[in-house]
DNA sequence: GGCATATAAATCGCGTGCAAATTAATCGCA
DNA sequence: TGCGATTAATTTGCACGCGATTTATATGCC
């Protein structure tokens, strides 16, 4: 039964459980969005872009830590759906500009219901949420400063 | 400055906050994870199965939340590397028995100095570690109560 | 101006995650 | 015993994430 004192077990590891809890949170969106298509990473590029409208792609990535090579073929993606335009910026042709279409900004008011359904799913109090996302996002910033 | 009240901001929402977190570990673990020839997963998957000797896909598969259409190829890659084994249960022949190699074994020193680098670099205590698992653990599992 | 350097996106390859469908083996029950 | 229902694993298709490379544009320095 004493397994080896250097040696953790998996439910011991922090990184474990916020693996595990950010699974759950996928699969938690995953019906809801299906609902109005968007994938969950999708929601989480809509949900920064209608707070950073005419964004490029390098200021939307360090809003959601994500990499151009990861947010490129979302990008196209939400494009090919009609809900963002790309276009290239005409005062500097390297960057792209992101922006919200009609179609796109009518998605808001469902997003905001499947917020609340989350939250709701969740069920802890917001001050609680506040308090967690204070250390999540603490851990994230240390681990990033660690890679310089 | 004052945004639809409705809609989010990204910061804000609990499940990007544990999204990021998760893409933080992950960056952790990748460079010192490759030195040993481990994926985070798979560096995941091996803890699980040095504490379940023997366990079957689907048991593994209940101790990380995760499908077997996710493990299978994981696994195959695993055994390919020759750190595991993959054997049908002669009293089950459904099952897929999985047991770590001799090999496999010798990695456990260089896993648990591993797990003593990221402890480092997150930089938290056991007890604030402890009580972060606890919240998380408990949002996990609320969530999969709510998809019964 | 001219050219090395730096920056922004895009591309490529690989390894997850997961829904849906498939295959193989076991169970349950008449 | 036999056969439909269940279960375990695999396969397939698609969408991330990200390291590494490439392409196109802008900057800096002479």
């Amino acid at each position: 039964m004493t397994a080896d004192p250097a040696l953790p077990q998996i439910e011991d590891l922090l990184c474990f459980s916020v693996y595990s809890a950010g699974l759950a949170f996928n699969q938690l969106y995953r019906p809801l969005l299906d609902d109005i298509g968007l994938t969950y990473p999708q929601f989480l590029v809509m949900v920064a872009l209608w707070n950073h409208e005419g964004c490029s792609v390098k200021e939307l990535g360090e809003a959601l830590f994500l990499d151009s090579s990861t947010l490129t073929p979302l990008l196209k993606r939400l494009e090919a759906a009609g809900l963002i335009t790309r276009l290239r910026n005409p005062r500097d042709e390297r960057q792209v500009l992101l922006r919200v279409t009609g179609k796109g900004n009518g998605l808001k008011g469902k997003a905001a219901q499947v917020s609340c359904a989350i939250a709701g799913a969740v069920g802890i109090s917001a001050e609680a949420a506040r308090a967690l996302r204070t250390s999540l996002d603490d851990i994230r910033d240390k681990i990033h400063d660690h890679a310089e």
